[in-house]
DNA sequence: GTCTATAATTCGATAGAC
DNA sequence: GTCTATCGAATTATAGAC
């Protein structure tokens, strides 16, 4: 039984919690709205998913898909990821639910931070002059990305909202560059 | 009257408001608790404020403080900058409470927009080298100022959250000073 | 100025018919 | 599987006594 009758209106639950939990976060975002817009009944949603921290739980699944950096030359390594994430993060709404729902959640803010951990700290430790330092380099790139998506999507800054793809990578990717291969001490020139 | 009986109060209230803010967002921060921690009833807070969304603007009032640039070395100002907001914001509430109510709330997000519009911007006017750059930069800047304290107080990202004040200067401080005065074109060396 | 009492909503969650 | 009805809890906000 890999498939049931009720795959499509799970379906359907999934895609409109996500659109709600990104445009509203966790609490506002309540399962009556949630199941409105699926078109079907709210005790649906507490009999599929138990509660509301079980139908979030359910929504943010997510994956990166971060790229195989292995055809890429190292020092574009930067503007690459940037490029990636953009895109990762404006087809999909889930990391704008995380997001917004880790703000005040200790759930999702545990979510995101398995995700960048487990899933860019890797990467991080592949293009790393030192392994040892993979994790706070991780973080790094966390912070910059995290914060650029935080300013266009969320708060809307009209500079950041403004800011064409290419303008972004140009701009962003020698941080995450930086962040991921740099040298401390090697400062940029001014 | 520049002075009112009730300032104290008012004090008290304020004080409390901007910690649960800080700690809880603006959903979960309740008048009712909000008022048992400062002490008073919570009917005291609608007197004074009229409704929970005025309480929060009440305490939401920020400067930035911005240190006056004349006296660093324009290349320095990155680091200078850096420093200054690690300071700011980890002896303040507020901007804690600012970012977490932003993510849900139309107006705490007007009201970070503004902080960072109209005193980064200004900063940023006079010292980039195209001063109709500076609103971009200016932005730009925020978005690895408000994404370092959102991984590192909000979501507490192990290595984010674990790192010693200086070496944090030493990451983002060259990566604000390209942002404010580097030219687009000049890349860091890897 | 301060407090009690309560109105008016809203929402998560449950019970149970069909 | 689907829906109706509703409980129980929490909250903002108001009215009014003292």
């Amino acid at each position: 039984m890999t498939t049931r009758r009720s795959d499509a209106t799970r379906a359907a639950i999934l895609a409109a919690a996500r659109e709600r939990f990104a445009a509203d976060g966790f609490e506002r975002a309540t399962i009556r709205s949630i199941a409105a817009d699926a078109r079907i009944d709210p005790s649906m949603v507490m009999r599929y998913y138990g509660n509301k921290e079980g139908l979030f739980a359910a929504a943010a699944e997510f994956d990166l898909r971060l790229p195989d950096m292995a055809e890429v030359t190292p020092g574009q390594a930067g503007s690459v990821l940037v490029g990636h994430f953009l895109q990762r993060w404006e087809g999909d709404d889930t990391l704008l639910a995380l997001l917004r729902a880790a703000v005040t959640q200790e759930g999702p803010a545990e979510r995101i931070r398995a995700i960048f951990a487990g899933q860019l700290g890797p990467l991080a430790a592949r293009l790393a002059p030192d392994p040892a330092q993979a994790p706070v380099r991780a973080g790094l790139v966390a912070t910059q990305m995290l914060g650029f998506a935080l300013c266009r999507y969320v708060l809307r800054l009209p500079p950041v909202a403004g800011l064409e793809r290419d303008e972004a990578v140009a701009w962003l990717g020698p941080t995450v560059q930086r962040y991921l291969t740099g040298d401390l001490r090697a400062l940029p020139r001014s």
